[in-house]
DNA sequence: TTACGATATGTCGAGCTATGCATATCGATT
DNA sequence: AATCGATATGCATAGCTCGACATATCGTAA
């Protein structure tokens, strides 16, 4: 048997819709926290801005929570920034993957890799 | 805020291969256990044969192991069971996932819902 | 008041995965 | 040897997600 890694996705799910956060979501947030706009922080993940501008707005709507203040305009065009709702939300939920992580590493090493 | 489930995929890595074993593969070899082919299996699942038969193949080869013990022809046309390999990595899997599933759950109370 | 850069949003196409369909093969039973 | 139903496998198509592209809008500073 040849030598195998475990690797896991995690989101969240409302009765309405389907992934409205997980891992990119969450990443994203906090790609906004350090960039400043949704157009760096975008850049700086490498995905485009018209999928980090969308991923946003499906996670604001459907969790029905402020997590950016958006500003238009103005002579750097304008800025993203994360709301208190939005640290919070990037706080506990990279809490709660790091919780999944540890269990994923432990559970791997109790039970697949012992059939090596 | 919203109500909010977790949800989570699972799966295994090789140096070659990603997505050599998983949730979906794992519900396959449960599937032809209790089935006794991979036709009935799909069938089970609701996949189709064509995608039951490439993930199995998939399986084996990355994994280097014998999952399954497959006969052509005969009466019943043939049939498809789980080898003792094929049995322990569906029990094996069916444990590290099931500690996964608790991990989320339990992860999921401390750390998502006191967001309500 | 003009210019600039970011936000806001629709649309079409590319890439990937699964499905459907077609065919070939196999071998115990009749 | 003829049959039957499952395994084995290629291919063309449908469906879905994401990315690229195209605009429109906004508001401060020069």
């Amino acid at each position: 048997m040849k030598k195998v890694r475990a690797r896991f996705k995690l989101w969240l799910n409302t009765e309405e819709a389907e992934g409205v956060f997980g891992d990119g979501k969450w990443r994203l947030l906090k790609a906004i926290e350090s960039a400043g706009s949704l157009k760096a922080a975008s850049g700086m993940l490498g995905i485009s801005y018209r999928k980090a501008w969308g991923d946003l707005k499906k996670a604001e709507q459907y969790l029905g929570v402020n997590l950016v203040e958006r500003e238009r305009g103005g002579d750097k065009g304008g800025r993203t920034g994360l709301t208190q709702e939005g640290k919070k939300w990037a706080r506990v939920y990279g809490e709660f993957r790091k919780d999944i992580e540890d269990a994923v590493a432990k559970a791997h090493k109790k039970h697949i890799e012992v059939l090596s």
